[in-house]
DNA sequence: CATGAATGAGCGTTCATTCAT
DNA sequence: GATGAATGAACGCTCATTCAT
């Protein structure tokens, strides 16, 4: 009860959440996702209390994912800036890699039905994006603005950044600089 | 003519749409957008085809009116700085008096059902908005960047800053001033 | 009140109504029927009660005419077989001639809201055709039929025949003559 | 498989659609049908995809039920009139030991949604019947007309001649030996 | 009387969730 | 635990009829 029999089915739902979601919007019926997944549509509330239970999970899921990869191979020994730019490069090819994962993650950010526990929680698995961001802006203009703020100000430029190399991949390199220059003047790239 | 259609209903629907889907989200039954404007669920269609119409017209109206607001009175004789910096205030301001035209309006613009069309339209009604930044990067940094790109990065910014004003009010103010900080530094603003 | 203005609009509606129902069966919106005859739909209810009463009116009205355009130019002073077969030609000519008459008519016939009495109605308009169908079994072997029951089977010859007419106009003709043929065998034709 | 379709259910639904479409016509809610099968309405989906679909199959059901009833006990070596007769007899018996049954196939003969494939499968049903006719007028007056015609004149002999049973059962079988004997005219008795 | 907007009951269908097997 | 049929509330939309203009 408190750990169903097979992880694998867990993953194949919410690997089945995540194209179905991406491909039909949050409205996609959980017997569609089941289906996808291999799994009797009974099956799918054995591992989901609810449907928005799956949400939470998989929402987290996937914003632990994303902020995973995005610190895979950080060079730690190397300036501020290169850490910075090897952590957008991340980020962005973490998100064009898989343009599911994006936009049902970008779907389930405004769903209403992800609690304020989860959103919570999503916070502390960017904690480690965060802590790169502080020093970042240690010095720098936005030094002593919030956060919080300064981390959803990257992310809406992650986020517009990324949506750009989606849907134009052929400039998406080209993109992905544009994005991460703007971020790095935001932040007053003078000063790190 | 008996009965004209009034343009009194139509207005009480828009205004108590953006209620109820600020309140329950896009999944807002028709029913409850009909009693909450005063008006018979049936008479809603004789106003709007359908669900998905009213909502095309209704992100067009709120995007409209966000452009129309944030050009209202702009200094065209002061420098672009300042015209900008009005423009900015406009915005927000706009954001931050009506919530639910903003929480509105986020909703939809990430809908399936507004059509291409009404998305194009959207870009129209924010030329205005795009000239003034377009003056504002021709000689920064970001040129050479596609305009819609510029836009778009703006555009995220501004919506952040909005939602951490609307959610701590005490603080909007400078939430304000700091998204725009931000911007003008995204932007170069050495050059204007 | 008793009687409308104007006795074209009610004709109107009347011609509207026949395509429609042919066109879309009985379920076709009065909206439809009134935009078809160039009417308002309001205005259909104050030339008939209810849409009830437009069927009605309208199952008799096509009833009439059939039954009248079956007599037309009968040759009375001719031998009753040949009498017979022009009522025959007529009736079927009828039906070819506007096979939108004919389908609503086969539609209101077995729709439940025709009401007893516009039946009965409809067996008036029959009489003159009842009456030739009285003679030429008079002396046959269904002289002891009751009416009813020979006036229904020679009908329900008449509407097959009519039904293969329109649908294979290019064998009409022929179809005609083989329906004649069955009715006047299964009259006993060898005794009128 | 947990809990297979209950063909009993499959079968208490068309039961049902047969006593509530002959009682309120093909407009009877789905809603009744279900509760009438002693089903939630949303089960009566689980059997039939569509009202359009339950209707399709209730019709060929319906007359696939009767074509088998027609034949049933036929007296294969006793001469042909007599098999004749019993095949009468044997229908008219069907329609009236279930007039709710004919009345239904009555309503969704006529019906726009019984598709084309239905119509035809359903005359695949009728082809025992066909052959006896086949034979019954094989060497008569009507030996050189379309078999779908004679087939339709001596069907719609039969349905007039149901009606009047139905209607008036103290002369049921008057009513039917005369239809018999119209049928056996029509076809030239002289000659079978 | 003509018009067409207003009304609201009603319908087919969907879907999250439950439960018998 | 797995399955998928069963449930029934809910929703978008239609349409006969009414009524304000």
């Amino acid at each position: 009860m408190a750990r169903p029999k097979s992880e694998d089915k867990r993953d194949a739902l919410m690997a089945a959440a995540t194209r179905v979601i991406a491909a039909q919007g949050l409205s996609a019926p959980t017997a569609v996702i089941a289906r996808e997944a291999g799994v009797s549509n009974g099956s799918l509330f054995t591992y989901f209390e609810t449907k928005t239970d799956l949400f939470n999970q998989l929402y987290l899921e996937l914003k632990t994912g994303m902020a995973a990869a995005s610190l895979d191979g950080l060079p730690v020994e190397a300036p501020l800036r290169e850490q910075l730019s090897r952590m957008w490069l991340n980020w962005t090819r973490w998100a064009t890699s898989d343009p599911n994962k994006r936009r049902a993650l970008a779907l389930l950010s405004v769903s209403d039905d992800i609690a304020q526990e989860t959103h919570a929680a999503s916070h502390q698995a960017m904690a480690g994006v965060a802590r790169m961001l502080e020093q970042a802006r240690a010095r720098g203009p936005m030094r002593d603005t919030p956060m919080e703020l300064v981390l959803a100000l990257m992310n809406s430029l992650a986020e517009t950044t990324m949506d750009f190399m989606v849907s134009d991949p052929a400039n998406a390199r080209e993109h992905c600089r544009t994005g991460f220059d703007a971020l790095c003047r935001m932040l007053g790239d003078l000063f790190f």
